[in-house]
DNA sequence: ATGGTAATTGAAAACGATTGTCAATTCTCG
DNA sequence: CGAGAATTGACAATCGTTTTCAATTACCAT
């Protein structure tokens, strides 16, 4: 079987400045069990993609996914991360954050809160945690007698770099 | 507490009860001034997609739009309600709701801003205002250089009702 | 290990929402 | 009114994503 690459991204901004995930010395036994867990088979395409989430930026597409582990794993289809990253996402095992009409980005669930700043021009995506609105939030709920579950915060804006055309 | 924008089922998910828009006496000019000052040219295809959006449910799909334009005006395209929806949305006089990879929802910018607080169970929509909220946001965005456009900011938790049962 | 079987894969095509193209029409302003 | 530019409708094109399907592979029981 061969890889085909599908549409090349058309004219977005590529390359911000995207911070990096660093992550633990990784147990080489994690992604099988990660894998196991949510009743799936271990493949080798999807403990390359498990990988590739682990150690690139934070905040990928499936498409910029995609072209990684195909450096690597020259078989592997599109099809097959946008696939895997589905059932992640369903399992709530990788966080989906979509923004406008432009790509799904991904990370693997971070086990610390936070929210998002989202640039509404070029996509790049800067987490923030602000305590205080997290309180403001269980204000509000208490307030008219809601028990708060669960929230989602966006904010979005233009970034310094875009800002500057 | 998850800032994940909700991932979407296959299928159309059918959104939760609507509130209308409050309907007052509309000056019939008052369509004309802001299609004018918008810098646009004055058609009967936007000043009927204004009728629409201002008569009708509160958050609209361009296609919902599109149905209930063509309904009284048989001609017209939904090319003309994307591109016009689109134009607003640049100005800031509707606001367009994305969630997930569902189709965009539009509203006629409602001059004051509030956020909502969802019943998990019910489904019902408690609107808040929360000024010291929004300072924070702002103050978030500005610590990272960002010019803040919008936000999304939903809460869910369980009513008094749902909880007393 | 081996073989049966169901899950998974890659390629390609399908999909739905949105945007572009372009000739024909319509608005605006002089 | 009439010229010029903006706008329109029909339709094709794009984009990200999902589905389809035959071929392959992982996994379990033997």
């Amino acid at each position: 079987m061969e890889t085909t690459v599908p549409h090349l991204a058309k004219g977005r901004t590529p390359l911000e400045p995207e911070k990096l995930i660093r992550r633990e010395p990784v147990d080489p036994g994690k992604f099988k069990r990660m894998i196991r867990q949510m009743g799936l088979k271990v493949t080798q395409q999807r403990l390359a993609i498990l990988e590739s989430l682990s150690a690139g930026r934070a905040h990928v597409t499936a498409q910029e996914v995609f072209e990684t582990v195909n450096a690597s794993h020259p078989e592997i289809g599109f099809a097959t991360v946008y696939r895997f990253l589905r059932k992640m996402a369903e399992q709530n095992l990788v966080t989906e954050v979509r923004m406008g009409g432009l790509p799904a980005r991904y990370e693997l669930t971070p086990r610390r809160h936070h929210d998002h700043l989202t640039c509404v021009s070029c996509g790049q995506i800067v987490e923030f945690e602000c305590p205080p609105i997290e309180n403001l939030q269980e204000k509000v709920a208490n307030d008219h007698g809601f028990q708060l579950t669960h929230h989602v915060l966006e904010l979005y804006g233009i970034c310094p770099r875009c800002q500057a055309e």
